[in-house]
DNA sequence: TCACGCCTCCTCCCGAAGGAGGAGGCCCTC
DNA sequence: GAGGGCCTCCTCCTTCGGGAGGAGGCGTGA
């Protein structure tokens, strides 16, 4: 026997939630509040709390302020972050702050109980899909600016010119076909680039060059060989 | 079958991980490693690494720098810190860094089995006993911007709840475990966005994501539907 | 001169991607 | 009740993407 209390101003989101924890945590309590003044009335009124599911925006308290607030009122009290935000830093702002997890609200409905069940049996749950991510832009931790971030120095020129055109979208046959030599020698370069990059695919190599600015990096180079 | 790898200066705790993962998760093979270098090349060695556990304080890497490198030369292998430091900073600062777990030297037999299980498994694995201690879309849904640009707008919302996933580089195979449905329905959705934006392949239809804000249009959405 | 890096190309092989075509279920509207 | 749109899943098939492994040519620097 369980006591939830799901903090989130749209009713019928509460609902849902309402929905999802009566038929996956058959014999749990929950209490609901639709601002964070009526969630810090009920935290204080209601000992045996096991979990309050926070939202990020009530009405009452702009971003993590509602977090800041509870866990300030009830130390003891294991808060959960259940958010539309997918945003990395907010994730790693709010277990800053205390919280016990962190849900975010396109978390299908299985994944949702799981992530309920761990943190009621006292587990800390983060979304996998977000944390698992590679992305990982700004360290800003001390050193100054080593940042080899995805190692495009390494590439050669021609694996440059490979990239800049594998980052427009372009397939092997067209690139082959661009660069004037054979679809295996693309392969090759392409392989290459995977490799040095540390990416599996060549989605994720593009992904990351669109992220520099490959076209300067070639100029740069041409203009430093002249 | 798994393939872990452990870096950590001391053989004699090697060897307890070792033991411990002999006993508990039979078909798994096991590197070790005494130093960041040697991580750093086994890790480029070896394709079909699953998990890196990382120790803080190796003889050749101070702190988090050893993460900051592994995390740099191999953007996609999941790296969890495994380490006698228990402060709460560390392990933020290294979930930070990009590490899918914290796993304290401390931590009983048992629990380390469930958290390495809970690792390979795809899930992030933080200690409770640590974390759990008492301690955006915002769209901004300013009219002004219709921005049709290719025909999000004919997308339906599980379509865009794809291409979301599409945009950040997810294979089908991830697409359909993270949305819970059969890799086939999501080829079936990839076709139909395909058809609608009026692209050859997944690529394009990145590319063409990227200059767009799906989360907004989502959030959008959603609103819009209460 | 010899080694090394780079570019070029090849074959074999496998898994991912995507089209074609079909089918059942759900819900809404006419 | 009969469409029709959407979501779901399936099979069969082709192409593309990428790794493994090898090989030859060319230029530069030790």
């Amino acid at each position: 026997m369980h006591t939830l209390m799901v903090a989130d101003d749209h009713p019928l989101f509460r609902e849902a939630i309402a929905a999802v924890i009566e038929a996956g945590l058959p014999d749990s309590r929950l209490l609901e509040a639709e601002s964070l003044d009526q969630a810090l009335r009920h935290a204080a009124a209601c000992a045996e709390l096991d979990l309050v599911l926070l939202d990020l925006g009530l009405p009452d308290a702009s971003g993590l302020e509602g977090l800041q607030a509870l866990r300030a009122a009830h130390p003891w009290l294991p808060v959960a972050i259940l958010s539309a935000d997918q945003e990395r830093r907010t994730i790693l702002d709010a277990l800053d702050l205390g919280a016990v997890g962190y849900i975010p609200k396109s978390t299908p409905r299985r994944d949702l109980l799981a992530a309920l069940a761990q943190l009621l049996e006292g587990q800390v749950y983060l979304p996998p899909e977000i944390m698992r991510r590679p992305a990982v832009p700004q360290p800003s931790i001390g050193a100054g600016m080593p940042t080899p971030g995805p190692r495009f120095a390494e590439l050669t020129d021609k694996q440059l010119e490979v990239l800049l055109r594998l980052s427009r979208g372009a397939s092997n046959k067209v690139i082959a076909r661009e660069l004037d030599i054979a679809e295996t020698t693309v392969k090759t370069h392409v392989s290459a680039i995977l490799r040095k990059l540390g990416v599996p695919g060549r989605v994720q190599a593009i992904l990351a060059a669109n992220d520099a600015d490959l076209e300067a990096l070639l100029a740069e180079r041409h203009a430093a060989s002249r």
